[in-house]
DNA sequence: AAATCAATACCGAACGTTCGTTCGACAATA
DNA sequence: TATTGTCGAACGAACGTTCGGTATTGATTT
């Protein structure tokens, strides 16, 4: 990421033949692919079959396997940083920034579920991929300075540990790629009947009130 | 493969050389690696180094890299088949009932991370892989039943759909597989200072009593 | 006790396939 | 004519797997 020349908005090809896809639309089926058959188990035939382009006509578009996960993975960190840049401009108590940001980070993952996905799969094997591994690393830090905030505020509770508590909301938010799909019928099979602002409103529920039926 | 009659429990070489590799001991080696690095990205020469074997001495002991698979899944599937039984020979309450799975599960999942964490990340691509992911979705159908009688009897809060609750809950438990590493020092570099009972007792009390500092 | 045998552990080399990627040529447009 | 989209064919590399042969052992036979 330390160029950014060459994603803008809509490429179009200025001479020549008319540009049938955008940078940004291949990369949008792309990550679709990835999400349902996972990166290395998907070939550069799978994701030129499914843009309805042959091998090398993809390349003449592409710049490579790595490059596209790289494109796509940085769709995703770029919104979840854009979750704590919207949440340093509010001013708030710790318990509703953390609130807050649960809630928009579950936003976030939900409408660009492929892209995050693909992040939290990530193992590290290669370069492209330790760097955006170091990149959310950040941003699961952010967060967990929002956990500790609020715990010395005394607004969550202060039994369990900051760095564990953390790690389970965010891993009960990330959980959501496993079955989501913003589509009725999953092409996994899974399916559900949640709409978005139901699910999100589960999750901040669960997180701070639990499960457990309320005495009153 | 339509044959698979070479699979006993324990095949110990009666003549000959004694055999320095039991299945068991290799399926571990190899679900360590699987957890790496990847499934499709780890390589039958990656396994046979880790074994300290060569690739055609590896073959000798093992079947395939797909049988491998299947066999370290299995474990994990066995593992959590069980919490269910244990719990089918105890009587309690419903609500009780979720929160000793809940436990179990967590504990199991811990004890047998490499190989619970395989079929957390299966995609369905081949047969074997689909086979084991309708074993697990039996797992979450019991799961789930657990979560609707708590729910009918009035013992965990009925405003949040019970089918969105149990995905919730059991996100939140295998995310552990994300960053939960047996040893002190974890080899992704994650590293963390809980122990197993602590987790578990975090994941519990989230789970049914959520972050919010208690008013009393 | 020595020789023999069957079974197993082990290895280097190679197989056929699939992979990501490149290339040269042709078609279409400005 | 310059530029771009498209394509078939091929590249070297890496993959999972197989094969022929050798080394080492325990049991059996002499």
């Amino acid at each position: 990421m330390s160029k950014g020349a060459e994603a803008g908005a809509g490429v179009v090809a200025r001479r020549g033949r008319p540009a049938r896809y955008s940078q940004d639309d291949l990369v949008a089926v792309v990550a679709q692919v990835f999400l349902e058959r996972g990166y290395d188990a998907t070939s550069m035939a799978d994701l030129a079959r499914a843009s309805g382009l042959t091998k090398s006509t993809f390349y003449h578009h592409v710049s490579g396997k790595e490059q596209l996960l790289r494109l796509a993975v940085s769709r995703a960190l770029d919104a979840l940083d854009g979750v704590f840049e919207e949440e340093a401009r509010l001013d708030d108590s710790p318990v509703h920034r953390l609130e807050r940001v649960l809630r928009r980070t579950t936003e976030v993952l939900l409408a660009e579920l492929p892209y995050v996905t693909l992040l939290l799969r990530l193992r590290g094997n290669t370069e492209v991929e330790r760097e955006a591994l170091e990149r959310r690393r950040s941003v699961d830090a952010r967060l967990a300075q929002l956990v500790q905030d609020a715990r010395a505020a005394g607004q969550i509770r202060s039994d369990l540990e900051p760095r564990l508590v953390t790690r389970l909301l965010f891993g009960m938010v990330n959980s959501l790629v496993e079955w989501y799909r913003p589509d009725g019928s999953g092409a996994s099979g899974v399916g559900h009947g949640s709409r978005d602002d139901e699910i999100v409103h589960a999750v901040v529920e669960l997180a701070l009130d639990g499960l457990h039926a309320r005495r009153g």
